[in-house]
DNA sequence: GTTCAGCGAGAGCACTGCTCTCTGTTGAGA
DNA sequence: TCTCAACAGAGAGCAGTGCTCTCGCTGAAC
């Protein structure tokens, strides 16, 4: 059914995203907060009062680009996982992926893990999307039947509650311990990303690679792979 | 000399005090973007032209409030820590004043970990408060004389030499692994807190205060304390 | 063939950062 | 003590923004 659409329908879908196309291109170029509305009408030849057809307003407009953003980087992270061998290499592999997709597209990076933008709360739209990258990195860990670390400190009932309910969700039956240690190293990558990209490396370590790679072997150790 | 200024002088810096503490009220309220300069000038009861008597741009206003910002979380980790007694202990204040300060000042956290703005490249002036948290760690870590960890992975040359050149700008001869774990400590302790904050850690570990002590506690592993 | 929802254009509102010019004031040197 | 240059604030104005409203036109359903 869906296949028959009418030509105004067809029209209507293919300058929706005519529109997410180049405003995701003034994106990569000029930021979030250069992201003008009307700028991007222009590109397109039509007039700014044409583009609320579309998208009820510029915060409307982001928020579309940030699922996608959510989607490209958990993409990127999902193929680079070769999804068999060393789990160690599968790990790295997500790690390296992840921050060469945030260093090439650093705007769509700032638009989802910088400063949330004003008018914007998270939809039940971006949840799913925003844990992809997450998600190839339990993939890898669970897939590895990792270790349950020596040290272990005891965890209180809210949280080992919050990890089981999250193991849950995941579909996988891992210990809390590990999946909080997973929720750490998920908080690092982005962490070192943001550090990097946002200049807070400059002064310590500024090229960054060689501390990333490091961080990346630390950390699997840290989730016990 | 400089105790005697003319009264244009006391004026014009008490003006300028003002203006960015009227800009910072607006600031917590509003949020970077909402910052407005004709705004800040509107409630100083002046017409904005003057305001670019003591600020030749609102971006360069807004630097001003990122250094102010990195002084007042700086400042806050300092005096958590109580200078003696368990590192641990001592660990753990760093770790919740710094947490503490951000979310109550969720905007002005979010002006200097959040997304860069956008005219605003780090000059030398945020070099030095950006880093009295890190250094705030640094101090607890290395009066505790840390264990070097148990399993450590070979280092580059190039990461070697970055943490050395570290270890000589914070005046203290550690090991390069224990300041390379410290880095990772560091960004682990600001990744966590733009987590929270910037509404990532919704729908996993979304109250987030056990999964923060725990974190704390982790990290303290970590780093060898 | 008529009707009507959807569409683009255009004018307009209230706001922004920033510049320029004009006028009044202050303070330091002759 | 007087002069004059530096300084400060006001106001108008420019180019831009997001967003709203009204106007005709058009394609598709009845």
């Amino acid at each position: 059914m869906t296949a028959t659409k009418t030509a105004r329908e067809r029209a209507r879908a293919e300058l929706t995203r005519e529109i997410k196309d180049e405003a995701r291109r003034q994106l990569a170029e000029v930021g979030a907060h250069g992201l003008s509305l009307r700028a991007v009408a222009r590109e397109l030849g039509m007039v700014s009062s044409a583009l609320y057809r579309y998208f009820p307003s510029r915060d409307r407009l982001l928020t579309e680009l940030i699922i996608d953003a959510y989607d490209a980087v958990g993409e990127a992270a999902e193929k680079a996982d070769p999804g068999t061998g060393d789990p160690r290499t599968r790990w790295h592999a997500v790690w390296q992926a992840t921050r060469a997709w945030a260093k090439a597209h650093p705007h769509e990076y700032a638009l989802i893990y910088g400063s949330p933008i004003p008018g914007y709360q998270a939809p039940q739209d971006t949840i799913v999307p925003a844990a992809r990258v997450a998600q190839a990195m339990a993939k890898v860990l669970l897939e590895a039947d990792p270790h349950e670390p020596a040290v272990t400190a005891p965890m209180s009932a809210e949280l080992r509650g919050q990890a089981e309910a999250l193991a849950r969700a995941l579909g996988a039956h891992a210990p809390a311990e590990v999946v909080t240690r997973l929720i750490g190293a998920w908080t690092q990558l982005f962490g070192a990303i943001s550090f990097e990209l946002f200049g807070q490396y400059v002064g310590s370590v500024d090229p960054s690679d060689a501390y990333f790679e490091h961080l990346t072997g630390q950390m699997a150790d840290f989730v016990g792979l």
